[in-house]
DNA sequence: TATTGTTTCAAACAAATGTTTTATGCGGGT
DNA sequence: ACCCGCATAAAACATTTGTTTGAAACAATA
């Protein structure tokens, strides 16, 4: 019974990460045996087929990070903008997470560019309902005036931004220097986030404080 | 000399919408050739193998790409706000483009996530130099206090929030209905995009009229 | 110890796939 | 008419790769 769970778990984990680096179809399941100290035909043995294999171990990254970076859960007077920021890093924390599981939120993100029939589900299950609470505190945020379709655009930009440095990862690497891309870190990157768009909806003006940054004013001597 | 050229041209637009579905390991050389309408013996003829084939279809798509929404060259006394907006559609139109030349995207962005050696370049000839005239816009709308980290977190948000549309589109086209993810056009978003950041720097508010949403305010009886 | 169910392993198979080879058709120049 | 360069076609080749198979190793139990 322990051998089972641990050659399993092997596989799946092994799994993730040759998926996650190769995608689907290229990556071999001779690789994945390999990297998980298995034989070859363990793979059929205990999933049946690669498909199967690779739909668990989507699964199994998805809730790996989900239990990794939880939502917190608020008392029901924390103010919005307070809400927001705990969004936008607990979002920044799942999506660029320690590098040691990075592969978790790569293997998530081929899933949603090409999704896959089985794995579809994980929109409805997960990702709408964020998508919904997101709406929720812009919407608590904005003057009255907003409508839902610009509240809708507004949330999506929230999430693309957070999701660019993690999609573009090497162009943006390659853009700035070494030293600037190890400042790119969830805290920061939500403190920016969330400031961005307070300002946008004339909530506050945004100016980060030099401590967060860093870095002097331009111009200053 | 004529004919050459057409099977070349053929097999260059063929793979590249072939390998803008599959990826380059997933696509298949007698995929490709069929799409072509070409040999099998053809890729290897013209190309020597697949992975020059990829490169060629890779440069081809992404001139194409820029010649089809060319950057405007603005005159000197056009106001930053203008140009802000200029870039942010002809970057959109780029990015989303009409569904015909949606492959041309799509390859790039693949290129993006996991570059090939051969095809690093484009971030130096092309992203690079569009990622700084990006940044000088912003300069010139932001107050002097704002550091030049900032001014480059805020680009990389624009550029987020514009590429999400396009990369995460199964996504959005699952989260939004129908009639409503018809709307996300190149010109609503740039000006939704456009008016967001003028309204983060304090440059005006963020207000789309009605004529431009198509949706009346909430809570309008 | 013998038995039974489970896991691991090495070998083999069949299909897919990148590449090469050889042959065929075609046009123009000598 | 013959030859030569070039494009196309069909077949063949060598690997790769997902999957299967049958035996061996192992653990638990009676």
């Amino acid at each position: 019974m322990s051998t089972i769970d641990q050659t399993k778990e092997r596989l799946l984990e092994a799994a993730g990460r040759v998926f996650a680096e190769r995608g689907f179809r290229s990556a071999t399941v001779r690789e994945i045996c390999h990297a998980a100290r298995a034989n070859l035909a363990a793979v059929n043995y205990y999933f049946g087929d690669k498909e199967r294999l690779y739909v668990e171990s989507v699964k199994r990254a998805h809730s790996r990070r989900q239990e990794a970076a939880p939502m917190p859960d608020w008392s029901p007077e924390t103010p919005p903008d307070v809400r927001l920021r705990d969004f936008v890093l607990t979002m920044l924390k799942r999506i660029l997470g320690d590098p040691q599981c990075d592969w978790q939120a790569q293997l998530m993100f081929r899933e949603m560019q090409q999704p896959t029939a089985a794995c579809r589900e994980l929109v409805e299950e997960y990702i709408r309902p964020h998508f919904e609470l997101l709406q929720a505190i812009i919407g608590e945020l904005s003057p009255a005036a907003m409508t839902d379709q610009q509240i809708r655009l507004v949330a999506f930009g929230i999430v693309g931004q957070c999701l660019y440095f993690r999609v573009a990862e090497p162009v943006v690497r390659q853009l700035v220097e070494q030293s600037e891309f190890a400042q790119v870190e969830p805290r920061r990157l939500a403190e920016h986030i969330t400031r961005w768009t307070l300002a946008a909806l004339g909530r506050q003006e945004y100016v980060l404080p030099e401590c967060v940054t860093g870095q002097r004013p331009k111009g200053a001597t």
